[in-house]
DNA sequence: CGAGTGATTGACTTAGATCAATGACCGTGG
DNA sequence: CCACGGTCATTGATCTAAGTCAATCACTCG
Protein backbone atom coordinates (compact mmCIF):
# COMPACT_ATOMS: atom_id res chain seq x y z
CA UNK A 1 0.00 0.00 0.00
CA UNK A 2 2.76 2.57 1.04
CA UNK A 3 4.86 1.55 -1.53
CA UNK A 4 8.04 3.73 -2.09
CA UNK A 5 8.97 2.58 -5.10
CA UNK A 6 9.68 6.78 -6.14
CA UNK A 7 12.78 6.72 -4.13
CA UNK A 8 15.99 7.17 -6.78
CA UNK A 9 18.65 4.69 -6.33
CA UNK A 10 20.97 7.40 -5.00
CA UNK A 11 18.65 7.48 -1.88
CA UNK A 12 17.90 3.78 -2.20
CA UNK A 13 21.54 2.94 -2.06
CA UNK A 14 22.06 4.97 1.37
CA UNK A 15 19.51 3.56 3.08
CA UNK A 16 20.18 2.09 6.52
CA UNK A 17 18.64 -1.21 8.44
CA UNK A 18 18.39 -1.70 11.35
CA UNK A 19 16.70 -4.49 13.60
CA UNK A 20 14.19 -3.90 17.22
CA UNK A 21 13.60 -6.35 19.02
CA UNK A 22 9.59 -6.17 20.62
CA UNK A 23 9.36 -3.34 23.28
CA UNK A 24 13.02 -1.46 21.83
CA UNK A 25 12.44 2.21 21.35
CA UNK A 26 13.20 3.86 17.29
CA UNK A 27 13.10 7.18 18.96
CA UNK A 28 11.47 9.61 21.38
CA UNK A 29 9.77 12.61 21.07
CA UNK A 30 12.43 15.25 21.06
CA UNK A 31 14.79 13.46 19.17
CA UNK A 32 15.80 15.11 16.10
CA UNK A 33 14.56 13.93 12.98
CA UNK A 34 16.83 12.26 10.77
CA UNK A 35 14.63 10.73 7.70
CA UNK A 36 12.29 8.61 6.44
CA UNK A 37 11.92 4.74 8.03
CA UNK A 38 10.55 2.51 6.45
CA UNK A 39 9.19 -1.05 7.76
CA UNK A 40 10.85 -4.19 6.70
CA UNK A 41 8.78 -6.37 8.97
CA UNK A 42 7.05 -6.57 12.29
CA UNK A 43 5.02 -3.52 13.79
CA UNK A 44 6.01 -0.04 14.82
CA UNK A 45 3.80 1.91 17.01
CA UNK A 46 3.82 5.50 17.15
CA UNK A 47 2.03 7.43 20.56
CA UNK A 48 2.34 10.47 22.78
CA UNK A 49 2.40 10.00 26.01
CA UNK A 50 0.20 12.71 28.45
CA UNK A 51 1.14 14.05 32.01
CA UNK A 52 -0.89 11.48 33.05
CA UNK A 53 0.76 8.89 31.76
CA UNK A 54 -1.31 7.41 29.18
CA UNK A 55 -0.46 6.70 26.02
CA UNK A 56 -2.47 7.80 22.61
CA UNK A 57 -1.56 5.79 19.80
CA UNK A 58 -0.85 7.91 16.44
CA UNK A 59 -0.44 4.94 13.89
CA UNK A 60 0.78 1.45 13.89
CA UNK A 61 3.27 0.70 11.24
CA UNK A 62 3.46 -3.14 9.50
CA UNK A 63 5.65 -4.12 6.83
CA UNK A 64 5.29 -2.02 3.67
CA UNK A 65 4.32 1.34 6.23
CA UNK A 66 6.56 4.24 5.85
CA UNK A 67 6.64 5.96 9.28
CA UNK A 68 5.84 9.46 10.39
CA UNK A 69 6.62 11.28 7.48
CA UNK A 70 5.32 14.79 8.66
CA UNK A 71 8.57 14.69 11.13
CA UNK A 72 10.59 14.66 7.79
CA UNK A 73 9.80 18.35 7.83
CA UNK A 74 10.42 19.36 11.38
CA UNK A 75 13.37 19.41 13.31
CA UNK A 76 12.14 17.10 16.14
CA UNK A 77 10.16 13.97 16.49
CA UNK A 78 7.20 14.61 18.21
CA UNK A 79 5.96 11.52 19.60
CA UNK A 80 7.63 8.77 20.45
CA UNK A 81 8.06 5.30 18.48
CA UNK A 82 8.46 1.61 19.35
CA UNK A 83 8.51 -1.86 17.99
CA UNK A 84 5.91 -3.89 19.53
CA UNK A 85 6.99 -6.84 17.91
CA UNK A 86 10.70 -7.94 16.68
CA UNK A 87 10.96 -5.52 14.01
CA UNK A 88 12.85 -4.65 10.99
CA UNK A 89 13.22 -0.74 9.95
CA UNK A 90 15.08 1.14 6.80
CA UNK A 91 16.13 4.30 7.57
CA UNK A 92 16.47 6.60 4.57
CA UNK A 93 18.66 9.57 5.85
CA UNK A 94 16.86 13.02 5.60
CA UNK A 95 19.94 14.89 3.98
CA UNK A 96 20.07 12.57 0.95
CA UNK A 97 16.56 12.60 0.43
CA UNK A 98 15.92 16.52 0.33
CA UNK A 99 19.10 16.63 -1.47
CA UNK A 100 17.66 14.48 -4.15
CA UNK A 101 13.67 16.03 -3.70
CA UNK A 102 15.88 19.47 -4.51
CA UNK A 103 18.07 18.06 -7.03
CA UNK A 104 15.54 16.25 -9.05
CA UNK A 105 11.78 17.80 -9.91
CA UNK A 106 10.66 14.61 -11.33
CA UNK A 107 11.61 13.29 -7.85
CA UNK A 108 10.02 15.39 -5.87
CA UNK A 109 6.90 15.24 -8.00
CA UNK A 110 6.85 11.47 -7.77
CA UNK A 111 6.91 11.90 -3.90
CA UNK A 112 3.95 14.87 -3.82
CA UNK A 113 2.08 12.07 -6.08
CA UNK A 114 2.97 9.61 -3.85
CA UNK A 115 1.90 11.35 -0.48
CA UNK A 116 -1.40 12.38 -2.77
CA UNK A 117 -2.35 9.32 -3.32
CA UNK A 118 -1.59 8.30 0.25
CA UNK A 119 -3.97 10.63 1.42
CA UNK A 120 -6.63 9.72 -0.90
CA UNK A 121 -6.30 6.09 0.26
CA UNK A 122 -6.38 6.71 3.68
CA UNK A 123 -9.57 9.38 3.06
CA UNK A 124 -11.36 6.08 1.12
CA UNK A 125 -10.50 4.11 4.38
CA UNK A 126 -11.73 6.45 6.68
CA UNK A 127 -14.96 6.82 4.49
CA UNK A 128 -15.20 3.01 4.91
CA UNK A 129 -15.24 3.50 8.59
CA UNK A 130 -17.96 5.22 8.49
CA UNK A 131 -20.53 3.04 7.45
CA UNK A 132 -21.73 1.15 10.56
CA UNK A 133 -23.10 -2.10 8.63
CA UNK A 134 -20.58 -4.86 8.69
CA UNK A 135 -22.05 -5.55 5.42
CA UNK A 136 -22.22 -2.54 3.62
CA UNK A 137 -18.33 -1.86 5.08
CA UNK A 138 -17.83 -5.24 3.45
CA UNK A 139 -19.53 -4.28 0.19
CA UNK A 140 -17.49 -0.87 -0.01
CA UNK A 141 -14.50 -2.29 0.16
CA UNK A 142 -15.36 -4.81 -2.60
CA UNK A 143 -16.53 -2.07 -4.54
CA UNK A 144 -13.88 0.07 -4.59
CA UNK A 145 -10.66 -3.44 -4.97
CA UNK A 146 -12.36 -5.02 -7.93
CA UNK A 147 -10.46 -6.09 -10.41
CA UNK A 148 -11.21 -3.92 -13.92
CA UNK A 149 -14.17 -5.87 -15.14
CA UNK A 150 -16.02 -5.04 -11.36
CA UNK A 151 -16.52 -9.24 -11.01
CA UNK A 152 -13.74 -10.47 -9.11
CA UNK A 153 -11.47 -8.79 -5.84
CA UNK A 154 -8.04 -10.62 -5.08
CA UNK A 155 -7.98 -10.06 -1.40
CA UNK A 156 -4.78 -9.15 -0.18
CA UNK A 157 -3.71 -11.00 2.68
CA UNK A 158 -5.32 -12.85 5.39
CA UNK A 159 -9.25 -12.47 6.01
CA UNK A 160 -7.99 -11.33 9.99
CA UNK A 161 -5.79 -8.66 8.39
CA UNK A 162 -8.59 -7.48 5.96
CA UNK A 163 -10.74 -8.07 8.95
CA UNK A 164 -8.82 -5.39 11.19
CA UNK A 165 -8.59 -3.24 7.88
CA UNK A 166 -12.19 -3.22 7.74
CA UNK A 167 -12.37 -2.34 11.54
CA UNK A 168 -14.15 -5.51 12.34
CA UNK A 169 -12.99 -8.65 14.44
CA UNK A 170 -12.44 -11.71 12.11
CA UNK A 171 -15.81 -13.08 13.37
CA UNK A 172 -18.04 -10.56 12.05
CA UNK A 173 -16.22 -10.67 8.80
CA UNK A 174 -16.15 -14.64 8.41
CA UNK A 175 -20.02 -13.90 9.36
CA UNK A 176 -20.55 -11.55 7.17
CA UNK A 177 -18.75 -13.07 4.08
CA UNK A 178 -20.98 -16.66 5.09
CA UNK A 179 -24.16 -14.69 4.71
CA UNK A 180 -22.92 -12.80 1.40
CA UNK A 181 -22.03 -15.99 -0.09
CA UNK A 182 -25.11 -18.09 1.50
CA UNK A 183 -27.44 -15.03 -0.13
CA UNK A 184 -25.56 -15.47 -3.28
CA UNK A 185 -23.94 -11.96 -3.19
CA UNK A 186 -20.82 -12.82 -3.44
CA UNK A 187 -18.97 -16.18 -4.28
CA UNK A 188 -15.94 -17.54 -2.89
CA UNK A 189 -12.70 -18.86 -4.28
CA UNK A 190 -9.54 -19.58 -1.92
CA UNK A 191 -9.02 -15.70 -1.78
CA UNK A 192 -10.64 -14.76 -4.89
CA UNK A 193 -13.95 -13.30 -4.36
CA UNK A 194 -16.24 -12.78 -7.19
CA UNK A 195 -19.31 -10.61 -7.31
CA UNK A 196 -22.59 -11.87 -8.29
CA UNK A 197 -25.43 -10.40 -9.96
CA UNK A 198 -27.07 -8.06 -7.14
CA UNK A 199 -30.91 -8.32 -6.90
CA UNK A 200 -33.15 -5.25 -7.05
CA UNK A 201 -33.62 -4.35 -3.18
CA UNK B 1 -8.10 21.27 9.35
CA UNK B 2 -7.04 21.00 5.62
CA UNK B 3 -5.57 24.58 5.15
CA UNK B 4 -3.91 25.53 1.80
CA UNK B 5 -1.82 28.46 3.36
CA UNK B 6 1.51 27.16 1.37
CA UNK B 7 -0.18 28.02 -1.57
CA UNK B 8 1.89 31.08 -3.30
CA UNK B 9 0.34 34.12 -4.41
CA UNK B 10 0.42 33.46 -7.97
CA UNK B 11 -1.65 30.45 -7.58
CA UNK B 12 -3.99 31.82 -5.66
CA UNK B 13 -4.51 34.81 -7.82
CA UNK B 14 -5.43 32.59 -11.06
CA UNK B 15 -8.19 30.61 -8.88
CA UNK B 16 -11.72 30.21 -9.91
CA UNK B 17 -14.52 30.20 -7.89
CA UNK B 18 -17.65 28.14 -8.61
CA UNK B 19 -20.97 27.76 -6.87
CA UNK B 20 -23.04 24.34 -7.16
CA UNK B 21 -26.55 23.72 -6.18
CA UNK B 22 -27.34 20.65 -4.86
CA UNK B 23 -26.90 17.68 -6.44
CA UNK B 24 -24.87 19.55 -9.12
CA UNK B 25 -21.92 17.42 -10.66
CA UNK B 26 -18.05 19.15 -10.62
CA UNK B 27 -16.77 16.64 -12.90
CA UNK B 28 -17.19 12.74 -14.36
CA UNK B 29 -15.12 9.92 -14.22
CA UNK B 30 -13.25 10.44 -17.50
CA UNK B 31 -13.04 13.92 -17.42
CA UNK B 32 -9.78 15.87 -17.78
CA UNK B 33 -8.28 17.06 -14.41
CA UNK B 34 -8.33 20.54 -14.19
CA UNK B 35 -6.59 21.34 -10.82
CA UNK B 36 -6.85 21.22 -7.78
CA UNK B 37 -10.55 22.32 -5.64
CA UNK B 38 -10.73 23.68 -2.46
CA UNK B 39 -14.12 23.36 -0.56
CA UNK B 40 -15.65 26.81 0.64
CA UNK B 41 -19.22 26.19 1.82
CA UNK B 42 -20.76 23.43 1.62
CA UNK B 43 -20.74 19.26 0.89
CA UNK B 44 -18.66 18.04 -2.30
CA UNK B 45 -18.97 13.53 -2.35
CA UNK B 46 -16.64 11.86 -4.37
CA UNK B 47 -17.76 8.83 -5.31
CA UNK B 48 -17.66 5.86 -7.63
CA UNK B 49 -20.12 4.04 -9.38
CA UNK B 50 -20.01 0.13 -10.26
CA UNK B 51 -21.42 -1.34 -13.02
CA UNK B 52 -24.58 -2.38 -11.16
CA UNK B 53 -25.04 1.33 -10.48
CA UNK B 54 -23.93 1.31 -6.81
CA UNK B 55 -22.09 4.63 -5.31
CA UNK B 56 -19.18 3.89 -3.10
CA UNK B 57 -17.82 7.07 -1.46
CA UNK B 58 -14.83 7.94 -1.22
CA UNK B 59 -14.58 11.45 0.16
CA UNK B 60 -17.11 13.58 1.48
CA UNK B 61 -15.24 17.34 1.51
CA UNK B 62 -16.79 19.91 3.57
CA UNK B 63 -15.42 23.68 4.22
CA UNK B 64 -12.12 24.23 4.34
CA UNK B 65 -11.03 20.46 2.57
CA UNK B 66 -9.03 19.81 -0.88
CA UNK B 67 -10.71 17.42 -3.36
CA UNK B 68 -9.27 14.45 -4.90
CA UNK B 69 -5.51 15.55 -4.20
CA UNK B 70 -3.92 12.83 -6.23
CA UNK B 71 -5.84 13.17 -9.25
CA UNK B 72 -3.55 15.95 -9.93
CA UNK B 73 -1.07 13.75 -10.58
CA UNK B 74 -3.03 11.77 -13.19
CA UNK B 75 -4.49 13.22 -16.32
CA UNK B 76 -8.47 12.01 -16.08
CA UNK B 77 -10.74 11.80 -13.10
CA UNK B 78 -11.15 8.31 -11.57
CA UNK B 79 -14.33 9.07 -9.79
CA UNK B 80 -17.49 11.25 -10.11
CA UNK B 81 -17.81 14.39 -7.43
CA UNK B 82 -21.08 16.48 -6.90
CA UNK B 83 -22.49 18.52 -4.73
CA UNK B 84 -24.68 17.26 -1.97
CA UNK B 85 -25.50 20.61 -0.76
CA UNK B 86 -25.53 24.01 -2.19
CA UNK B 87 -22.45 24.59 -2.37
CA UNK B 88 -18.84 27.24 -3.02
CA UNK B 89 -15.69 25.47 -4.53
CA UNK B 90 -12.21 26.90 -5.48
CA UNK B 91 -10.49 26.18 -8.29
CA UNK B 92 -6.64 25.94 -8.63
CA UNK B 93 -5.87 25.73 -12.41
CA UNK B 94 -3.66 22.82 -12.78
CA UNK B 95 -0.83 24.38 -15.04
CA UNK B 96 -0.58 27.48 -12.66
CA UNK B 97 -0.06 25.04 -9.88
CA UNK B 98 2.39 22.81 -11.59
CA UNK B 99 4.72 25.73 -13.10
CA UNK B 100 4.70 27.52 -9.37
CA UNK B 101 5.58 23.62 -8.16
CA UNK B 102 8.48 23.80 -10.25
CA UNK B 103 9.69 27.24 -10.43
CA UNK B 104 9.60 27.27 -6.70
CA UNK B 105 11.09 24.47 -4.34
CA UNK B 106 10.46 26.01 -1.68
CA UNK B 107 6.80 25.65 -2.34
CA UNK B 108 7.03 22.15 -3.94
CA UNK B 109 8.35 21.02 -0.39
CA UNK B 110 5.76 23.36 1.95
CA UNK B 111 3.29 21.61 -0.93
CA UNK B 112 4.62 18.14 0.04
CA UNK B 113 5.10 18.94 3.83
CA UNK B 114 0.91 19.93 3.71
CA UNK B 115 0.46 16.54 2.47
CA UNK B 116 2.69 14.32 4.52
CA UNK B 117 0.69 16.81 7.63
CA UNK B 118 -2.57 15.15 6.15
CA UNK B 119 -1.34 11.69 5.74
CA UNK B 120 -0.55 11.74 9.56
CA UNK B 121 -3.81 13.31 10.51
CA UNK B 122 -5.43 10.72 8.70
CA UNK B 123 -3.80 7.91 10.32
CA UNK B 124 -3.88 9.29 13.66
CA UNK B 125 -8.07 9.85 13.07
CA UNK B 126 -7.83 5.87 11.30
CA UNK B 127 -6.04 4.75 14.27
CA UNK B 128 -8.81 6.50 16.22
CA UNK B 129 -11.31 5.02 15.04
CA UNK B 130 -10.03 0.95 16.03
CA UNK B 131 -10.33 2.01 19.25
CA UNK B 132 -13.90 0.40 20.39
CA UNK B 133 -15.27 1.97 23.59
CA UNK B 134 -16.70 5.49 22.48
CA UNK B 135 -15.31 6.96 25.91
CA UNK B 136 -11.48 5.96 24.72
CA UNK B 137 -12.17 7.20 21.68
CA UNK B 138 -12.79 10.94 23.26
CA UNK B 139 -9.91 10.24 25.16
CA UNK B 140 -7.89 9.34 22.52
CA UNK B 141 -9.16 12.55 20.69
CA UNK B 142 -8.90 14.57 24.19
CA UNK B 143 -5.30 13.33 24.57
CA UNK B 144 -4.16 14.57 21.26
CA UNK B 145 -5.76 17.45 21.20
CA UNK B 146 -5.51 19.30 24.81
CA UNK B 147 -3.26 22.68 24.74
CA UNK B 148 0.20 22.86 25.29
CA UNK B 149 -0.27 22.28 29.17
CA UNK B 150 -2.17 19.56 28.49
CA UNK B 151 -5.05 20.22 30.50
CA UNK B 152 -7.95 21.88 28.50
CA UNK B 153 -9.35 20.63 25.21
CA UNK B 154 -11.32 23.67 22.97
CA UNK B 155 -13.50 21.90 20.70
CA UNK B 156 -13.45 22.94 16.83
CA UNK B 157 -16.81 23.08 16.46
CA UNK B 158 -20.35 21.62 17.21
CA UNK B 159 -20.61 18.33 19.15
CA UNK B 160 -22.56 17.36 16.61
CA UNK B 161 -19.70 17.98 13.98
CA UNK B 162 -16.84 16.17 16.59
CA UNK B 163 -19.23 13.24 16.98
CA UNK B 164 -19.27 12.51 13.03
CA UNK B 165 -15.77 12.75 13.37
CA UNK B 166 -15.17 10.51 15.79
CA UNK B 167 -17.56 8.34 14.64
CA UNK B 168 -19.61 8.52 17.01
CA UNK B 169 -23.86 9.15 16.91
CA UNK B 170 -24.30 12.45 18.48
CA UNK B 171 -26.40 10.44 21.53
CA UNK B 172 -23.19 8.40 21.95
CA UNK B 173 -21.28 11.60 22.41
CA UNK B 174 -23.50 13.76 24.31
CA UNK B 175 -23.68 10.35 27.05
CA UNK B 176 -20.13 10.13 27.04
CA UNK B 177 -19.26 13.39 28.17
CA UNK B 178 -21.93 13.13 30.72
CA UNK B 179 -20.65 10.49 32.22
CA UNK B 180 -17.18 11.63 32.17
CA UNK B 181 -18.25 14.87 33.63
CA UNK B 182 -20.33 12.71 36.31
CA UNK B 183 -17.32 10.60 36.85
CA UNK B 184 -14.93 13.36 37.25
CA UNK B 185 -12.40 12.98 34.55
CA UNK B 186 -13.70 16.01 32.76
CA UNK B 187 -14.87 19.59 33.59
CA UNK B 188 -17.28 20.93 30.56
CA UNK B 189 -17.67 24.80 30.59
CA UNK B 190 -19.09 25.68 27.61
CA UNK B 191 -16.70 24.81 23.98
CA UNK B 192 -13.91 24.17 26.27
CA UNK B 193 -13.20 20.88 28.08
CA UNK B 194 -11.27 20.61 30.98
CA UNK B 195 -9.23 17.40 31.71
CA UNK B 196 -9.33 16.15 35.46
CA UNK B 197 -6.64 14.56 37.05
CA UNK B 198 -6.66 10.88 36.32
CA UNK B 199 -7.46 8.35 39.43
CA UNK B 200 -5.24 5.00 39.46
CA UNK B 201 -7.07 2.56 37.31
C1' DC C 1 4.41 -34.86 15.96
C1' DG C 2 3.23 -30.78 18.55
C1' DA C 3 2.99 -25.80 18.55
C1' DG C 4 1.24 -21.85 16.30
C1' DT C 5 -1.95 -19.56 13.33
C1' DG C 6 -5.83 -18.92 10.23
C1' DA C 7 -10.66 -20.06 9.25
C1' DT C 8 -15.01 -21.04 10.89
C1' DT C 9 -19.13 -21.53 13.70
C1' DG C 10 -21.90 -21.31 18.11
C1' DA C 11 -23.79 -18.92 22.31
C1' DC C 12 -24.16 -14.86 24.94
C1' DT C 13 -23.74 -9.99 26.18
C1' DT C 14 -23.57 -5.31 25.64
C1' DA C 15 -22.39 -0.83 23.97
C1' DG C 16 -23.95 2.02 20.91
C1' DA C 17 -27.42 2.92 17.15
C1' DT C 18 -32.15 4.25 16.56
C1' DC C 19 -36.31 6.44 17.54
C1' DA C 20 -38.40 9.95 20.14
C1' DA C 21 -39.21 14.04 22.84
C1' DT C 22 -37.89 18.43 25.02
C1' DG C 23 -35.62 22.79 26.03
C1' DA C 24 -32.33 26.47 24.65
C1' DC C 25 -30.89 29.54 21.28
C1' DC C 26 -30.77 32.20 17.09
C1' DG C 27 -31.92 34.64 13.13
C1' DT C 28 -35.55 36.61 10.43
C1' DG C 29 -39.43 38.38 8.62
C1' DG C 30 -43.95 40.33 9.46
C1' DC D 1 -40.68 43.28 19.12
C1' DC D 2 -42.28 38.78 18.93
C1' DA D 3 -43.60 34.47 16.86
C1' DC D 4 -41.86 30.83 14.18
C1' DG D 5 -38.82 27.61 11.97
C1' DG D 6 -34.40 25.63 12.26
C1' DT D 7 -30.51 23.57 14.57
C1' DC D 8 -27.93 22.14 18.59
C1' DA D 9 -27.81 19.95 23.07
C1' DT D 10 -29.62 16.68 25.99
C1' DT D 11 -31.97 12.70 27.96
C1' DG D 12 -35.00 8.47 27.89
C1' DA D 13 -36.41 3.81 26.07
C1' DT D 14 -35.60 0.07 23.11
C1' DC D 15 -33.28 -2.97 19.94
C1' DT D 16 -29.86 -5.25 17.54
C1' DA D 17 -25.61 -5.90 15.23
C1' DA D 18 -21.29 -6.74 16.37
C1' DG D 19 -18.05 -7.75 20.10
C1' DT D 20 -16.49 -11.36 23.29
C1' DC D 21 -15.59 -15.92 24.74
C1' DA D 22 -15.07 -20.47 23.37
C1' DA D 23 -14.41 -24.60 20.67
C1' DT D 24 -13.09 -27.12 16.42
C1' DC D 25 -10.69 -28.14 12.14
C1' DA D 26 -7.19 -27.49 8.67
C1' DC D 27 -2.42 -26.36 7.66
C1' DT D 28 2.29 -25.41 8.01
C1' DC D 29 6.74 -25.51 9.84
C1' DG D 30 10.61 -26.92 12.34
Amino acid sequence: MTAIDWLSAAVRASAIDRRLRAGQTLFHSGDRTVGLYEVLTGKVRLFRVDRSGREAVLQVAAAGDTLAEASLFSSTYHCEAGATTEAAVRLYPKAVLFAELARDPKLARAFAAMLAHQVMALRTRLERRNIQSARDRVRHFLALNSSADGRTVALPGTLKELAADLGLTHEALYRTLARMTADGEIKRAGSIIRLMRLRYD
